[in-house]
This record gives structure tokens, sequence and C-alpha cells, in this order.
DNA sequence: GGATTGTAGTTGACAGATCAACAGCACCAG
DNA sequence: CTGGTGCTGTTGATCTGTCAACTACAATCC
């Protein structure tokens, strides 16, 4: 388990990949955000939100499956998809099936706007991540990163609800 | 520059790593502040900003020199730092040359609490991010990361304090 | 010296997210 | 069908951290 010299401090290569680890996710995670509410007003958990209905069958998905996949609270995705509601991008929608559960579905509004701050999102993500990166370099990356808690599968929707995620993902919409 | 494609979605490995590196880090952030929450009382935050200042010349560092090592805004670090206060493991000093910077500086109090919360950090680093890699693996990660912006050296004082980075550091107190 | 510019830190107002508690519904056991 | 158990989603209270504005001081230029 590795875990025998518990108590002894980290060093070298550990402690940079750890530092390493920590910081570029705070500075990168900043700066889109900053981009991302400069030129569309928007957050990287809007984006996040509407990104993911938009990939789903009907562009809609239970709360608890933005729960998941945003890796918020439920109460924070209530709040959360509340105020996309208020500026018109989702609409809340009820399940036949099950009547605790209530649908986010993508309008098309939302889905204009996720195109728009796609380019945005993107161009950063690229810019501030992957550019520093060869092809190669990428898929170690994700194969030593897809190890980690929390980064398995991304974790499908519980809810006996249609909401079978797509077999290939993307990260704007296409 | 890479970023002549930057609105072209995101696929593969690239995904991959990017879905990885947020979802991870989210996950284990997550679990690390609960466990020493739970066993000591203290946040990440609090956790870093006590480790940093025990690493630094006299215990003690300038606020802006916490802020910059803990990618947090001066006001964060101040209403942080204020909270620290209060439970006693730190407490503030002025600087005699300059009379605007305001030291923090760590109690004994604090050091001691450092030292227990200490284990209990390093065992979840290692239980959550470090035991998942091999020794070369962490080389690669560490060498991989340190390219991303944020990750680079890590900041040193901007004021003129005597806040000299200790040459090798550590990530719990030795 | 005196004015200007820039830096360090704190504060008020606010946004974002959490936890705990709750209401409503599904489902299984009896 | 009735009761217990568990899941879904929302709400109130609270915490954490940000932004913008401000004070106080330093440094530089005239």
């Amino acid at each position: 388990m590795a875990v025998t010299q518990s108590s002894s401090p980290l060093r070298g290569a550990a402690l940079e990949a750890w530092r390493g680890y920590l910081q570029s996710h705070a500075g990168i995670v900043r700066e889109l955000d900053a981009d991302l509410i400069a030129h569309h007003e928007l957050t990287v958990r809007d984006y996040e939100v509407l990104l993911y209905l938009s990939q789903a069958d009907d562009r809609q998905l239970p709360m608890s499956a933005l729960s998941e996949r945003t890796m918020l609270t439920r109460s924070g995705i209530t709040r959360l998809v509340d105020g996309l509601v208020d500026q018109g991008m989702i609409e809340r929608a009820s399940c036949e099936r099950d009547a605790r559960v209530s649908y986010a579905r993508l309008t098309d509004a939302g889905y204009g706007k996720l195109r728009d701050a796609g380019r945005t999102h993107v161009a950063g993500i690229e810019r501030l991540f992957l550019s520093h990166f060869t092809a190669v370099e990428l898929e170690q990356l994700a194969e030593l990163l897809s190890r980690l808690p929390g980064a398995t599968g991304g974790g499908q929707c519980t809810a006996g609800g249609p909401a079978a995620p797509p077999a290939t993902e993307s990260c704007s919409v296409e």
C-alpha cells in the first residue's frame, strides 16, 4: 500500500509533483474563469453544466447526475441551476417515471451561448494546459491521472432516467 | 503556439487528461480537507499556511508572501490569518524596515499543531496521490506539471523582507 | 522639501458552495 | 395497503474567498 512511511516528509519529485499539481490547478482555473466571465459572463461551473447537458439525450439530465459530474453538492447544483434558469439557458422539467427527479434541460438560448463560450474556453484550455504537452505526453498524463480517485469514469447517472452517457464525449459543442 | 485549431472540440487523450486533471483534483482536495478537519479541526488552507511559515526564517512571512504561495488573494490571506490568530497558532508582527508589511509568525502552539496535523495530511497525500505512482512516474509527473502556469518556482517574496525560501522544502515538519 | 506613483494590508459587500434539516416520492417487506 | 427505509431535490444558516475601495507607508522625480 506504500503507506508504511506515512509520517515522513514529502521530498524531491513527490513534493514537486504534488505542489505542481496544486498550484497549476489553482492558476489555470482562475484564469479560465476570468476569461469566460470577461467574454461571456459565464463561470467555468456554468459552462461545465451547459456542456454536460448538451451531451446528454434530449439535452437534459437529472440534478443528481449533474451533481456527480461536476463534483458539486446537490444543493450546490440546485443553486447553480437556479441561476442558469434565471438567465434563460436552462429550464426545469419533471420526470414522468419518477416524480422525485427534476431534469435540467438546455434551452436553445443556452445551447447558443454554449457554442459561443466554447470557443473561448477551449482556446483557454489549449493555451493554459494542452499547449504545454505533446500528443504522447498527453496520453501519459491522461493515463497517470486516470488512476487518481474521482477521475474514474466520471460516474453514471444512478437514477433510472434516460441519461445514458454518450460514447464519444467532447469538450465543446461540435 | 498550437492554438491554431482553438475552436475544435477536445478529443481523446487531451480530453481525458483535462477531465482527469479537474476531477481528480476536486476529489482529492475534498477528501484531504475532510480528513484534516475531522482529526485536527484544520483546513488544508490552514495547514498550508502553517507549513509555509514553519519553513521560513524565524517562522514568519509577510502577508503578501503567503498570498503568493497559497494562490490566494491578499484579502483572502488576511481573513485566513485572522482565523489562525484567533486560534492562537499565528501572531502578527510588524516589520522594522517597512512599516507597511505585517508579518504572520508561527507560534509554538501553531508549530505543535502543524506537527500533529502533518502526520494525517502526509498520510492522506500518499494514500490519495503518491501511492498511485512509481518513483519514475512521479518524476515524469513533476516534470510535466512544472510546465504549467502557476507551477513555476512557487514565487519568491517580493517584499524586501528576510523571507528567503529554504533550499530544500518539505511537505511536513521534519 | 513636496507631489506623484506604487505597494502592503485591511475592510465592506457580495458571490459561491457547504452542511444540516427537511419535504416529497419510490420501493420493498410484512 | 401500511410502515420503514432510502433517494431526490430544495431551503436556511453559515463559511470561505473575491472584488473594489480605502488607509498607510515607501520610493522616486522634480
